[in-house]
DNA sequence: CAAGTTAATTTAATTAATTAACATATAGTA
DNA sequence: TACTATATGTTAATTAATTAAATTAACTTG
């Protein structure tokens, strides 16, 4: 319980500040002080402490109002580095960026599976440790570690409960890394840690509330309210793909029936059109696969759709059609201003959103949930690991 | 956005001591500052202002520890009263409760219908002068108006947006009650004030996300976390009632097809046992009913389960397992600490609950959300009104 | 009844925002 | 070119609140 005092009171407004200078950069110290209510003097002062800090920086004289020209304020995005690690199912990918998120490195290293606990812990190691060696100049200015894994995470531990496609449980990533490398470390489940990057560095960008679907080979989401993740009681807040669309539908992996995910994520997608190939369908896909049906992934009949395939995008779309009820109930439950759309997935890009879109548009209670705003991702293969990234910055700029 | 002011600082302060008086008291000065990790004369400082308020008051002196025996606080409940409206569709119902929530009056009003809006609000104004009529003595104690209504309500500008089930839009309720008796208006949807009622007053307490869920003739929820209802972003947060979980299912009144409420709402209990008793299943309904079948309600059903009717069992037990899916859908969503389940056909109590408990228990993910904790609410036929004045409450203990 | 302990208040110091006054820089204008 | 108005930003004094230290109060225990 958070209460009252000097220093609470000054870590506000120095958030409030910084998050200005941030969103609305570059401003003058009068312009932050007339849109936060706060008076010149104290954002004078506090200016003055982020810049010794080197969060931020004066850039150059903006144009005058009739009066002295202000100096404008920006984040001063050298002055530190984050690095991020997108610890997927398959494979590692590696990121180094700086306070806006601008990328000095990125790198993948195929897991070879099946991975123990501590083979997975020793290969973070090395790509870190690969990675600080590489920026060697940079090494100090580096204030902390992003893990976004699948699965359960208990993140005020910094634990991997369980990661369900690595067949893993309990695995001490904060205390292991921390130990390791002497820098602070965040854990995060992917689909939250995406939903973060979304709304720092992605389409998520000045909405209130943001929830992000990331739908690959699984279905999740990451809830931001005002900016802050939201988690839950036992952190599985935004486990949509496994909600109930279909009592009477197909199994699951996880018991139930009806999933979500079992009618519009990746792999489902795939067996559908296998069936319809198998049963004789015309399709490119026969062609791509190369007549071997058990080419038919996700990917392919994307690919199929953009050159026209027509039995691959009816698939699509219909799969579309599945994750709009899906979200519709999303919507009826949380009422976010904005959804984002990632994951591999997504990348069938306007077919599928054109038909998530439809069937809100069609089937929410309210004219204004209808016009719920949705949206595709726009941080491709990197949203993962950029959400790690944000774990550490949404710290280094909110309350202390 | 908040900024950080003295002002704030100290209000914070206040409503974390207020708070622990209300939920811990009786409780010293001392234990006050030991729990917040306020320092003693801050706290005594607060404190006294809060007496001289008439917030708190002194009462006996607690047990000695070894030294001067402490000055418990505690609620000085009858010196502030709110009155409360449940503008439900069929009838109004009013209440006068003090800071403690004790009810000092309670009344229902049938409303005749069809109704306008204009009838709607002077009925409200004629039960409210009624009230302050009978209870002139404390008519200056009394600190507001919460009214509580279905549909969907703009509790910022506090207007009645749509209410279906009286066929009336836009009714501008707080600036009206405003004008006409001088007094803080507050309006919200009926489910969400129950949810409030609930963390107040009822099965919500202690818990810090609470959902409440209201199944009657339609199903709504009310979300509260940290104390604080969320509203989403056009107010519409927690309509689980047309919530899709049987695509291929019946229409509902909405449009769409396999809403929750079509399988676990009242209508649609009593319309299948109908169709049961219609087909001459065997049934305690049938004498029930007078032989009309018309008769049959969700009422009539659970009273017949009381009786140990075996159709009536299974009836409200699958409307349990419905309900319970609904709930898994929620709960892997939000994932919330407690979910708390009201309204009429809650009466059937462990019946439903225990359906709806084996329910969650057999289909949540994670071994913690299996054992969310599932309750009945505690409040009866008063906990939409005693949810209207948690409104007014909440804000008078809050930050102000 | 003295010593020790807990509770609550008083006093002084400290923190950080705010207010008021002032310095600085520029545009517009006579 | 000098003057005025205005916007930007800083400095010094003031204020509001917490915090630390000291004090008073009240009680228990040996």
């Amino acid at each position: 319980m958070q209460r009252g005092t000097f220093q609470f009171m000054k870590s506000l407004n120095r958030s409030i500040i910084l998050n200005r200078i941030r969103l609305e950069g570059p401003i003058s110290r009068a312009q932050i002080a007339k849109d936060t209510k706060l008076t010149p003097p104290t954002v004078s002062s506090i200016v003055k402490e982020l810049i010794d800090s080197g969060l931020i920086k004066e850039s150059i004289q903006g144009e005058s109002q009739g009066g002295r020209k202000p100096t404008m304020l920006v984040i001063n995005e050298k002055s530190f580095y984050v690095i991020g690690l997108d610890a997927g199912p398959k494979d590692i990918k590696t990121i180094l960026t700086d306070l806006n998120g601008g990328v000095h490195h990125f790198s993948e290293k195929a897991l070879s599976l099946p991975v123990t606990a501590d083979e997975l812990l020793k290969m973070m190691k090395s790509e870190i440790q690969g990675l600080l060696d590489q920026y060697k100049e940079e090494e100090d200015k580096i204030i902390g570690i992003g893990v976004a894994m699948h699965g359960v995470v208990d993140v005020d531990r910094g634990i991997s409960l369980y990661a369900p496609n690595l067949d893993l449980r309990n695995i001490p990533i904060k205390e292991e890394l921390e130990t390791t490398f002497n820098l602070p470390v965040k854990v995060e489940n992917d689909a939250k840690a995406i939903a973060l990057g979304e709304v720092w560095f992605g389409s998520g960008s000045g909405a209130a509330s943001v929830v992000a679907v990331n739908v690959g080979s699984g279905i999740g989401a990451g809830i931001v309210i005002n900016g802050q993740l939201f988690h839950g009681e036992h952190f599985i807040a935004g486990e949509i793909g496994h909600m109930t669309i279909d009592i009477g539908g197909k199994q699951c992996s996880c018991g139930n029936y009806g999933c979500l995910q079992t009618l519009a994520a990746g792999p489902a997608i795939a067996e559908k059109a296998k069936k319809e190939v198998a049963i004789g369908k015309e399709s490119r896909l026969t062609e791509l696969s190369g007549g071997n049906l058990e080419n038919i992934s996700g990917r392919l009949i994307h690919k199929a759709a953009m050159e026209g395939d027509q039995l691959s995008r009816d698939i699509l779309h219909s799969a579309g059609i599945y994750l709009g009820i899906g979200l519709i109930n999303l919507i009826h439950l949380l009422n976010p201003e904005r959804i984002i759309i990632g994951g591999g997935v997504a990348n069938a890009g306007e077919i599928l959103l054109d038909a998530v879109k439809e069937t809100i548009a069609k089937m929410a209670l309210t004219e204004r949930a209808k016009q719920t705003d949705i949206r595709l991702s726009g941080l491709g293969n990197k949203a993962t690991a950029i959400g790690a990234v944000s774990l550490l910055l949404s710290e280094l700029f909110s309350i202390q």
